[in-house]
DNA sequence: ATTATAACTTAACAGTGTTAAGTTAACACT
DNA sequence: AGTGTTAACTTAACACTGTTAAGTTATAAT
């Protein structure tokens, strides 16, 4: 006798609805004016009735960087997808890496900065499986730069696996170091030609990386940075 | 006739409390919780009389913000002061970076992060000269570093200021990368031994520098990396 | 005692996230 | 056709934010 409930596909249209309007205002008015009545009122609904579709702002946030991340990955895919050779594919990856930083700079803040709760936050609530998903969303790129690293090496085992973590963090911490006061307009207080620098701290450390590689070619034994 | 206004110490003693409730409120309850009215509560005022000392709460964090780059200078002068040569001074300096950037995250993350405008952003405003003050104190840090750098190097002129200026830009952001990133808890999401991490990281940019150095000693030419 | 005014407070506005309670409309069953 | 259930939504409110206009109070010099 009750009304029928939207179906689940339904259900999940509307969310889309929802995040993509959030995702206008982001890039229209910035991270910082998003609010929940703002996107309510674009969708023609009240406020309240997100609230049936999020639990809170909190989840909203997630999603927006689950989007984010899938967006970053989708584009590491696309820009590697043409070259065949490790070399190639890391380079254009670590450029491409720099470029979305650059480009959505809402979406990275978002994604990678202190003020937004990350998995380890949400273990234990309501919202651990949607911060799970997350996490393994943003997992996947880095796995994709640790493959490349990986295939370098021909030894295997444990030692090896610490050493391509130790060096995929080590160029992602560097990579988000650039990006970051990039974002933040701190490099355009001290330096004129902004983007030469960053062109030129990027290529330094892709040629950083392929040092690594010619160190592992010439036959060298896994070293420790 | 009329009441005698305060002196401009007096103003400044107050100026000094709210500042100094400020960041009580921000170590004991994080940036987030911050607000006027909780500062105003805390000193037995209502808000409003906070904007007879602050024109608005942008004026505070900006403030808060010179606090933080007196500090972070102090902390490089105190722990480079009992070392003699450039080596060993500039390694406890960034050693010092590093322990700033992981002590007072807070305050770092004001200092360096995005939604805080720059003084760029405060140019033909009334805060203008306030946010100059700022640049100046936080200049005075990146300064400590480049005169470290630049008194490798024995030739002069503008070719050589430019890469001192590289060079110190290019530390600051892999230092920066590497805070940011452990306070974002981030590292904590893909390892397991994160202080391991930020040492090894640490030394492995000291480790750089001085090959710089070597490199200099040893009488090369000015070269572009 | 009067008067100017510095320092402060009250009250309010417009905004935020969020929740409890009330409305509306669609469906299945009698 | 009428009725009860309930999904989807709205109204109204709470507690909070930064900020401002207007009003109060106490102090000092005349």
């Amino acid at each position: 006798m009750p009304k029928a409930p939207m179906t689940h596909e339904e259900v999940e249209q509307t969310r889309g609805q929802i995040l993509d309007t959030a995702l206008d205002i982001i890039i229209e008015e910035g991270f910082n004016n998003l609010s929940i009545r703002k996107i309510a009122a674009r969708l023609g609904v009240t406020a309240t009735t997100i609230y049936n579709y999020y639990a809170n702002k909190d989840e909203l946030n997630l999603m927006i960087r689950v989007r984010g991340f899938e967006t970053l990955h989708n584009l590491l895919l696309e820009r590697s997808a043409p070259f065949e050779t490790a070399e190639d594919r890391l380079s254009v990856m670590i450029r491409a890496y720099v470029e979305f930083g650059l480009t959505y700079s809402s979406y990275y803040d978002l994604m990678f900065n202190l003020h937004t709760p990350k998995y380890l936050d949400y273990v234990g609530t309501d919202m651990e499986t949607t911060a799970f998903n997350e996490k393994q969303t943003a997992l996947q790129c880095l796995a994709l730069f640790a493959e490349l690293i990986s295939s370098y090496i021909k030894e295997e085992g444990k030692v090896k696996d610490q050493f391509v973590l130790y060096q995929v963090v080590r160029f992602w911490s560097d990579l988000h170091g650039l990006v970051t006061l990039s974002n933040s307009r701190l490099f355009h207080e001290v330096m004129d030609d902004v983007d030469a620098f960053i062109d030129r701290r990027t290529s330094g450390l892709i040629e950083e990386v392929m040092k690594f590689k010619e160190r592992f070619d010439d036959g060298e034994k896994l070293f420790w940075p």
